[in-house]
DNA sequence: GTTGAGCGTT
């Protein structure tokens, strides 16, 4: 009654995998190697990365041969700070719930093939999405930053000017420099680009 | 160069 071991298709190897989360981008296996290490005979340490850019997701996974090693690098290293940050280890599971292997197989329920393409995953964690959401983003509010700083300035000028209307010469003379038409401005000497002529 | 809940490849 030692078959508890279970920790996904390489059961027949006895191997338990120990789920690392909270590790910095920048962390390796070669970095967590010497750290598992200490614990026990790691077996093989995986992290995932995207195959794209080829960064690794923040998480990684630590396979050790029995359990009692698992155990105590989950005791020993959970919570411990590695490259600045505070790791979380604990044991990795397949699927849903890890009580679903059948011959060492994990019978992972297929989601309907088809029907919603992209309900794939809540988790999507790529620069290329973010980026794209945010470069759109920015330019948006790049745009209204400026028109309301122009505005938000233009307003604090004149009514600065009309309160320091000690020296009216000192005065038109920079304000014939900066803002041709105090009221109503046709025209702004800025990128010939009008925020408010150009509407979305 | 960037971010921070979670679960993986030969």
């Amino acid at each position: 009654m030692s078959h508890f071991r279970r920790s996904g298709p390489q059961e027949n190897r006895d191997t338990f995998s120990l789920l690392v989360l909270n590790v910095s981008f920048r962390t390796t296996a070669d970095d967590l190697l010497p750290l598992f290490n200490r614990y026990g005979d790691v077996v093989d340490i995986y992290i995932p990365r995207d195959r794209r850019t080829g960064d690794s997701r923040g998480f990684a996974f630590v396979r050790y041969n029995y359990e009692d090693e698992a155990q105590y690098a989950v005791d020993g290293l959970d919570g411990r700070k590695v490259d600045g940050r505070v790791i979380m280890v604990q044991f990795a599971k397949y699927g849903p719930n890890a009580e679903k292997i059948h011959r060492g197989r994990i019978i992972e329920e297929i989601p309907k093939p088809r029907d919603h393409f992209r309900s794939c995953s809540p988790r999507r964690r790529y620069r290329d999405d973010y980026r794209d959401r945010d470069y759109r983003r920015r330019s948006r509010s790049k745009s209204r930053e400026r028109y309301e700083h122009d505005r938000y300035r233009d307003s604090d000028y004149h009514r600065r000017s009309r309160t320091r209307s000690v020296s009216p010469d000192y005065d038109r003379k920079h304000n014939r420099n900066r803002i041709p038409s105090p009221k109503g401005t046709p025209n702004r000497p800025r990128d010939g680009h009008s925020p408010r002529s150009g509407s979305p």
